[in-house]
DNA sequence: AGGGATCGACTGAACGGTCGATAAGCGGGA
DNA sequence: TCCCGCTTATCGACCGTTCAGTCGATCCCT
């Protein structure tokens, strides 16, 4: 309780450090049935059995079945907008380090949090109001990412002619890494990660991409320590 | 015994040909529910009243609502599936065109029949037995991707160290076309398919990619003068 | 040509069960 | 005493599915 949760407020652990999932035990048994059978292919039954309480238990923490599902999706769009924030911030302002960090952040994220990102199928299932904020979200870290790569375009770091199209091709395949890795498969969150970024570079035309890591800068190119990375730089 | 089923048996149109969509109006419909509101969201009454009989007419037609799911994946992978195996028979054994002409029979085939394509969400619905079915044909379209990638980095036409990784996104950020893409949009879908060309040779490395579309043989680079047209071509 | 039998396609009514949600009450710690 | 966190009991609506029957078209037998 002392060492952990003392960087959670003040200051934010590093983005691509990830703990065990911090979440209301409610939330966390919701997320497991919505991904094992959907959101309308959940009873409120089924959570509260699997948290081991009454259905009106239910109801007195949240306010209705949607509710449960509009905090997960919500949570974990902000988690990954303020972790791709800040490798955004800790990459700086060259479109190219810059653009992989963003990329980097964002699979970690789908790997590590696989749980929640995968939950974004179930949007469809969210309520106008609800969508229009999870989408909000979404465009603005779509935005982000945009901005990078039409500034690597204007200092020819990157070439395509439909960055546009790239972006969103980019994070079809990053969002795609919650529905096919498995934390017991060959390769780790951090190794996926890697390749992702690869595969990004070349999907937005970088022209070291196509010679493999070769001509990419990294600022470390094998598995770091796992456990507990102090953060470095600047927080 | 007509005109029309004679093709389909004997000579299938052409993989880049698309009439209206032939089915059943009760798969129509329940398509359209299915897409709105998913599976679990949609209730066999629902589809009853979109068609326009009631509800026992639907168990008359189809065992029951699985099967109606089942049915309509199973129609959509097989099609995607025919008609990719029709472009690559069509851009024979050179790796690059034959990756093109894969890709680009994908990306149509997403955005002309957007509301099956769509569906590939619901696969969680489906029971195991159907599930493996689907996933099986899923498979194959992989597998003969790779194929054409890894020929391609044999004879140096693609340059990427992961070529299972890049196919596995190449396919997934096609795939994401049918969650976007809109009939009524700034791009048809021809010219979609060609972008997304050019962003999948990104993505498996090929050095001509980011010169844009440069260096990239293609069969015809603008508007489609479609030979071999049924009449029933585009608008 | 006429009369039954058969068939495909469908309807009306209903089955047992589950759904999301709520009202009212209860125990225990501050 | 009061409120927090939870319970038991229950609401009406809706779920997927089925049964028995209807109705027109087609077929066979005379």
């Amino acid at each position: 309780m002392s060492t952990q949760s003392r960087q959670e407020t003040a200051d934010a652990p590093h983005w691509s450090a990830y703990g065990p999932l911090d979440l209301h035990p409610i939330l966390v048994h919701t997320m497991e049935a919505f991904n094992e059978h959907g959101y309308h292919g959940t009873s409120v039954r089924d959570i509260a059995g699997r948290v081991g309480v009454t259905v009106p238990a239910l109801y007195y923490h949240y306010e209705n079945k949607q509710a449960l599902l509009a905090t997960l999706l919500e949570t974990s769009m902000k988690d990954v907008l303020d972790r791709c924030r800040a490798a955004a911030a800790e990459a700086g302002d060259e479109p190219l380090p810059r653009f992989c960090a963003m990329v980097e952040s964002i699979v970690l994220y789908m790997a590590n949090r696989k749980g929640l990102a995968f939950l974004d199928t179930e949007i469809r299932s969210l309520e106008p109001g609800n969508r229009a904020r999870y989408v909000a979200l979404r465009d603005y870290l779509e935005h982000m990412l945009l901005d990078t790569v039409e500034a690597g375009i204007a200092r020819g770091v990157f070439t395509t002619p439909i960055p546009a199209d790239a972006v969103r091709a980019v994070l079809i395949m990053c969002q795609g890494v919650a529905n096919w890795y498995r934390a017991d498969g060959p390769l780790t969150a951090a190794q996926i990660a890697e390749r992702h970024v690869l595969l990004s570079l070349g999907t937005v035309g970088h022209p070291g991409a196509v010679d493999g890591l070769a001509g990419i800068p990294s600022r470390r190119r094998t598995a770091p320590p796992r456990q507990r990375p102090n953060p470095e730089g600047r927080p």
